[in-house]
Formats: structure tokens, sequence, C-alpha cells
DNA sequence: CCGTGCCTGTCAGCTTGCTGTCAGGCTGAC
DNA sequence: GTCAGCCTGACAGCAAGCTGACAGGCACGG
């Protein structure tokens, strides 16, 4: 975790590297707005704290100038005044937190972990097979990169399939997983949805064990 | 956007309801610990305020519980106790934010938008998506940089649709964020409020993917 | 207290494209 | 060879979604 602390105090400045060194971080220190402003617009931080009252460039102006230029990264705030109005403004001008001066560090420490805890929970959920890939966020299939566009019925039949993908699985169990229960479809209508398929992503795709079922060719 | 408070005290609960709904937010209330981690537990909250000292099960305890069962919704706690301790254990617990009382309402809601924010993985106040951008500070809608006339309903949805960009999201699930589970709505309500919206906005801004939901269009 | 205007849910009719069925052909297993 | 299992193109039915019209509800101002 890499960690940027912009604090013209310099003794409040030792003590928080000191704290969030502990706290594992890797700290770069500065006291400088325009130093801040092209450190966080150039450098990939996992955390910035910053320190409102600056020499050079007003925070609340870096913070909006780094959010208009699309830095994301966790931003918790310091300020000596403690109104307030100022808080609304900090936190309407991007940042993630905010915390008055005096604070103890244990405190800063705490918030700055669950500042960074939040920031981290965007995983992507891409499942792959050989050249086909299911985004099940996006509820998106590609092959060989490209999307490909199927319908929600199709889609369903191949997550399943991906999520089987170690067997072949046997079309009564498709049936009953795409429909239900209720075996009012003719077995041949599994058969459509899969002969739609191949066509849409040509053969070495969706393969099929004759007696076991249908699988997914891996690469 | 779907938000629960939980706060024992009639009159803050009253105005926390009053505050969050003028923001944008659908608001549900209770004042019981069991009924709030209930609540929580089953319910697709965008938001929870959840005040600490609670009849029934502990404020704490009801947080933990939520993470200990993996609800990742944003928290934001409520106290009336304001030492550094406890907010540290607060947050440790899980809690994204931490607001002692007394506070003002202002602050609240800002606090209150940027944790939303930061779950959709946005740290601005403004959220684009091709053409149309959302000012939640401001609950302004504009196209092309033009403003857009919409109203709290149609905000509402956009915001919704603006929060989980990255998908489609289904009818059933736009429905229960802007209604809640009372099925007293055709569904054919949504569809109304889509074609309002596009007939101010044009095409090419809402998107169907049919069987799989909504979406905003992107660049 | 009464209009007025806006918001929003319901309804009916329509379009669109998904999907099950059918008929017929193919093929691997025995 | 023969048969069960599987494939495929065509087609019609149907459900998801769209839209314009309308009316009840609610806030607001007079």
């Amino acid at each position: 975790m890499r960690a940027l602390a912009v604090e013209d105090d310099a003794r409040i400045a030792d003590d928080l590297a000191a704290a969030l060194t502990a706290a594992g971080f890797r700290v770069e220190l500065t006291n400088d707005g325009e130093d801040a402003w092209f450190l966080g617009d150039t450098e990939a931080y996992d955390l910035v704290v910053l320190d409102l009252g600056l020499p050079g460039l007003d925070g609340l102006a870096v913070l909006k100038r780094w959010r208009a230029n699309d830095r994301t990264m966790p931003v918790l705030v310091l300020t000596a005044r403690g109104t307030w109005q100022e808080r609304v403004e900090g936190i309407e001008a991007g940042a993630d937190d905010y915390l008055p001066k005096p604070f103890r560090m244990e405190e800063l420490v705490a918030r700055a972990r669950a500042l960074v805890r939040r920031a981290g929970g965007h995983a992507g959920a891409l499942q792959e097979a050989g050249d086909l890939s299911l985004d099940t966020n996006r509820m998106g299939v590609a092959l060989r990169g490209l999307p490909v566009q199927v319908s929600a019925l199709e889609y369903r039949l191949l997550a399943y399939l991906m999520q089987h993908r170690d067997r072949p699985v046997p079309p009564t169990e498709l049936l009953e997983h795409l429909y239900g229960d209720d075996d009012s479809r003719e077995a041949n209508a599994l058969e459509a949805v899969i002969a739609r398929l191949r066509r849409k992503m040509g053969p070495g795709v969706i393969g099929t064990r004759r007696g076991f079922g249908y699988f997914l060719e891996q690469a």
C-alpha cells in the first residue's frame, strides 16, 4: 500500500509518517500544494492524507483538480478549521473522509484502513474457457475478445456450462436448470438453443459427448 | 437509491427521513435492532444510517453480524458517545463512516452521498456516462452540458442506473429500488418512466437489453 | 375552499425478436 | 445395417418491451 501525506506542519507530518508506516503503508511526504497536486496526478497511491492549510496551492483546490482529472484514490482530509460547513464543502469537493484537528493517530489509522478497504472491493468477474469468456457482472459474452450478442436464455446456458466446465453436463440437468421442473418443453428445445449458439459462435466452442452431454471446449 | 435508517429517537428519525428523502433516497425506518438486522440482511439497500444506542440489539452487534454475513452496503454510524476509542471500534466493526451526535443534517447528507458515490467506484460529485452527467450534490441532470428537467422519481432511476452503469439493471431490481417490495405497482409503471425519460432525452441515452435490463449508453 | 398544473400509475394496442415445435437429415455405436 | 441420439432450418406463437392517452392524486397559490 502506497500513501501520500500532504502536511506542512513538520511535527504532525512526522507523526503521520510514523503511524501510517506502522500500519503497513509505504509513505511519501510533501508540504507543498503544487507538489502534492503533481504527485497525486501522476503517481498511483492507494491513499492520500491531505491537510487543507497549505502554502502554494490550497488543499481543496488540489483535491478538486484531482477529481476533475478522474483521479479516484481515497482522500482523507485534515483540517484545523472544524465547522460543519467546511466539512460539507470538503466532502462535496470529493473527499472520502474528513478529520478535524486535533485528532488521535489511532483514529486516523482506523479511518485510513476503512477507506482502503472500501476502495479495494471492486473485483472483475471474468470467467474463461478456451476462446470464450463471459463477464458475469456485465452479463456479456466475448469470443477471442470480440463481443457476441446473446439472449438471456442463451447466456444462462453458457453461464451454467462455464460453471461446470470440468465435466459434460447432461441434457436433463440443463433442461432442469434452464426451465425448472415443468417438463412441458420438448427435449428438442435445448438442442435448438445449442444450435443457435453454435451458429453465432462457430465450431470449437460448445462440444458434445454423445450420451453424456454438452461442455465448453477448453483451450 | 434505497436507504435504511435505524434510529430510536423518533424526532431524529423523522429529520433523518426528511433529509434523506430530499436528497433523493427512498427511506425506510426502523427503531429496533433485531428488525434492523433482519432488514439489512434480507433487503438490498444502497445505504444504511445506523444509530448505536438501540433497544433489542446493539448497533455494533448488528453491524458485525451484517459484515460477517457478507453484507457490504455502505454503513454510516451515528452515536451520542463520541470518544475516539469508540469511533475506532465502530470503524473496525465495519462502519464506512462515523458521525458523532449532535450533527448537522447537511453534513450527514454530504457524507451519505460520498459513501454511495464511492460504493459505485466514483470519487467526485459529477458522474458521467456517455452524453449524460449527473450532479449528485445538486440532484441535477445534464445532457451534452445542457440541463434537463427531471422529476424526483426520474432522477432516482437515472441515479441508480448511473451507480450501476457497468451492467444492465433488471426491471425487478429497478422496481425494488424505486418502490420497495410492495408490488402494488404494475410492472408497466417502470416502462412508463423509461418512456418519459427517453422522450425528454432522445435516443442513445437509456438502452435496453431484452431479457437483461436497462443501462446507460456509454460514450 | 377551490382551481391549476405537474407527477405518475394504469390501460390498451402495438412492435419486435426470442424461443419452442416440427419435420427431416445426419452420425456414431453396436 | 439400423437405430437412438443429435443437428438444423423454417416457422408460428408468444412474451417483453414501447408508446400515447387518460385520470387520480398531490402540492401550491389564490
